[in-house]
DNA sequence: GACTATCTCCTTATGGCGTAAAGTGACCGG
DNA sequence: CCGGTCACTTTACGCCATAAGGAGATAGTC
C-alpha cells in the first residue's frame, strides 16, 4: 500500500499547498525562526538521500537545528509535510505537448520516470487520495494536453492515463527498489542473483522441466555490461513496455 | 519502495520455500510447539485484515498464543517470514494458457487483480529482490505461456510482462489503498471528495481555467452507483487500461 | 536415576518511530 | 512593567524488530 498523505483537515492543508495568504493578526509571544518552505526543503532532501523510511520527525527537526516537536507549529503532522512535499517536487515537472501524440506522450512518461528516480519517495505515495495540489494536478493536465490530438473518448482516456501512470511507477519504483536493496544490503545485483541462483539449482534440479519458458526467456538476454543487472533490465523493459502501450493507444485512436 | 523479501540467507530460505526436507538429527531439548506453516498461516491471516502495517511478530506470536520471539526459533527473522507468506498465498494462482494469447493473459490478468484484492499485502512486495519460490516462479511461467501463441521476440516479452504486471499491481494498489483510506479514516470516497473538491473551488477559484481538460474529463463520468467512488473509478480503468496493453501487443504480434 | 548438553520459549532491554502533554522563556499590546 | 500568548523544549506513551540472557524441558550417557 502507498504512504498516504491526503489526510488531515483539508482547509489547512489545501491553504498551504495553494499558498493563500492567511493574513493573521499580529501577536505576541515569540517569532518564528522557521518557514514551511524551509522545512518542507529540508525533509525533501532527507527523502532524497534517506529514502521514505529515512523520514522522520526527529530527522528533519535536527537538519533544523531543532526538536522533532518544534516542527508540529507549522505543519499539522508528517502526512501535511507529506503532501507539501509531494506537490512541491512536482513542480520540476514541466514537459507539455507535442504535435504529434505520441511524442508527447513518450516525453511525458520518460520526464516522470526520471523524476522518480530522482525522487524515490514520491512514487510511494497513494494516489487513492490524491493531494490535489497545484503541481500534481499539472502532471495529469499535462498528460491530457498530449494525448489531447490522439481524439479518445472519455473512458479511454482515463483507462490509458491511469495505465501510464501506473506503468511508469511501477518500472521507477522497481529500479529504485534494486538501488535501494544493493545499497542497503551492499550486495550487488549479480552476487545475490548468482547466491540465489545457485541456491536454486541445488533445491529445484528439476527447474529447466518445470519452468520452460522462464528458462529460455532468461538465456537469450543482451547485457549492457556497465550496467548493474537491474538497470539494466528495467530501463530495457520500460522502453519496450512503454512502446507497446503507446502502440495500444494508437489502436484506440484506428478505431475511433 | 516496496517492502523488503528475499534479503536472508539464501539457503535457510530457498531450503523452507523449496520444502527441502531437513532430515535434522534427534536432538536434546523441548519439543517444537509450532510448525514454520502454522506461523505463515498466521501471519497471512493477519496481513489480509490488518494489512502490511498491522503484521508485526508481536501480532503473529500472540495469534498463535505465544511472544513475538517465540517465532524466531522457526524463522529466521521479519523478511523471510514475508518470503514464506508471499509465495505461499501465490499457490493460490492457476490461470493457464488459452488458444488465444489474448484470452489467456485476459484470465491472467484477471485473476491476478483479483488476488491481490483478496491479499492487498502482497502487492506492496517488492519485485526488484523476487522471492524466487516455486509458486512466485508459476505465476509468471504461466504468463509466459499464455502469451506463447503470440510468437513475441525475447525483449519484446520481457516489456510486456513487467509492463502487465506494474499495470496490475498498480491498478490493484489504487483500489486497496482507496478501501484501506475509506476504512481507516471512516471517511467515505464520497465525503473525501465532497470535502476536498469544495475546499479546491475556495482556494482556486479559476481551477476550470487552468485544468481545463482536466475538467471536462472530470464532469463527463459514468457513475455506478452501487460502487464507492474509487472502486468504480479503478475498476473502468482496469477494464479500459487492460485492452489497450492487449491491443498494443496485438500490435507487436503483427509487426513480428 | 542422575547428570549434562541442548533446545524452546520467556523476560527484559535497546534504540527507533509519531505525537500528546506539560514546562520554559521570549515577545507584544496595554 | 505586566499579563497573555506564542515558539520551542523536555518528557512520556505505546508501538516496532530483535539482541541478550535466563528458565525449564528433553534427550543421550553413565
Amino acid at each position: 500500500m502507498g504512504v498516504f498523505a491526503a489526510q488531515g483537515d483539508p482547509r489547512r492543508t489545501m491553504a498551504l499547498l495553494w499558498r493563500v495568504p492567511t493574513d493573521e493578526p499580529v501577536r505576541p509571544g515569540p517569532r518564528q525562526s522557521l518557514t514551511v518552505n524551509a522545512i518542507v526543503d529540508a525533509a525533501i532532501a532527507i527523502a532524497d538521500t534517506a529514502g521514505m523510511a529515512g523520514l522522520s520527525m526527529r530527522a528533519v527537526g535536527e537538519r533544523l537545528g531543532r526538536t522533532a516537536m518544534a516542527l508540529y507549529t507549522y505543519v499539522a503532522d508528517k502526512s501535511e509535510l507529506l503532501d507539501l512535499m509531494y506537490d512541491h517536487v512536482h513542480g520540476e515537472l514541466v514537459a507539455d505537448a507535442q504535435p504529434n501524440w505520441r511524442d508527447g506522450v513518450t516525453a511525458w512518461a520518460e520526464e516522470l520516470f526520471e523524476f522518480y528516480l530522482r525522487h524515490p519517495w514520491a512514487a510511494q505515495v497513494s494516489m487513492a487520495r490524491p493531494v490535489l495540489g497545484p503541481h500534481e494536478l499539472n502532471l495529469v493536465e499535462r498528460l491530457l494536453r498530449a494525448l489531447e490530438p490522439a481524439g479518445l473518448r472519455g473512458p479511454v482516456v482515463r483507462g490509458v492515463v491511469s495505465g501510464l501512470t501506473y506503468f511508469v511507477q511501477g518500472a521507477a519504483a522497481f529500479m529504485n527498489d534494486a538501488r535501494h536493496a544493493a545499497r542497503e544490503t551492499g550486495q550487488s545485483d549479480e552476487d545475490w542473483w548468482y547466491a540465489r541462483s545457485a541456491e536454486l539449482t541445488t533445491v529445484a534440479p528439476d527447474f529447466a522441466d518445470r519452468y520452460p519458458l522462464l528458462t529460455r526467456l532468461e538465456s537469450d538476454k543482451e547485457f549492457d555490461e556497465s550496467l548493474p543487472y537491474m538497470e539494466n533490465e528495467a530501463r530495457q523493459s520500460f522502453t519496450t513496455g512503454l512502446r507497446t502501450m503507446l502502440d495500444g493507444v494508437a489502436a484506440q485512436v484506428k478505431a475511433a
